[in-house]
DNA sequence: GCCAACGTTGGC
DNA sequence: GCCAACGTTGGC
């Protein structure tokens, strides 16, 4: 069992988007390493769903609801997409600034390298995440 | 809205 | 195969 999370700019796709559609295909992604993160998602587990730029704060919880299949809209073959569906939305955002000033956070992806819009999660960092979102 | 940082592209 | 130029991302 993985964890993850997925950076969406809210002004292109949110997570109040998510909820309405109830599902979507996550897609799009063009970058190498993101892609192989997106590949080795699995059924059933958690994504941490992180609004960028505007809002600057993880926001909810999603589900990967289906495996990596290809991106119908890449021009070239060995692109991904997923489906994900939204669980619930977190009581309290947690917000980039919070993260950074959380010790036990300081070695997110998020913070080192800050243009990966798809990665891992360590399972304590992300019960972290949900205690201090309570 | 700006622009630094990063990843990618393509000329050599 | 190097690296300058370019496009994109996302924090500020």
């Amino acid at each position: 069992m993985a964890f993850w999370l997925i950076k969406s700019d809210p002004e292109e796709y949110s997570w109040d988007d998510l909820n309405r559609d109830k599902f979507t295909v996550w897609d799009g992604v063009r970058n190498y390493q993101a892609r192989n993160y997106l590949k080795s998602m699995k059924a059933g587990e958690l994504v941490l769903f992180y609004h960028s730029r505007i809002s600057q704060a993880i926001v909810g919880i999603a589900e990967v609801i289906r495996t990596a299949f290809p991106d119908l809209n890449a021009d070239e073959p060995d692109w991904y997409s997923i489906e994900i569906a939204p669980l619930r939305s977190l009581k309290k955002l947690i917000s980039l600034e919070h993260i950074k000033a959380t010790d036990a956070l300081s070695k997110l992806p998020l913070i080192l390298q800050p243009r990966l819009s798809v990665m891992p999660i360590s399972e304590d960092e992300f019960k972290l995440i949900l205690e201090l979102s309570n």
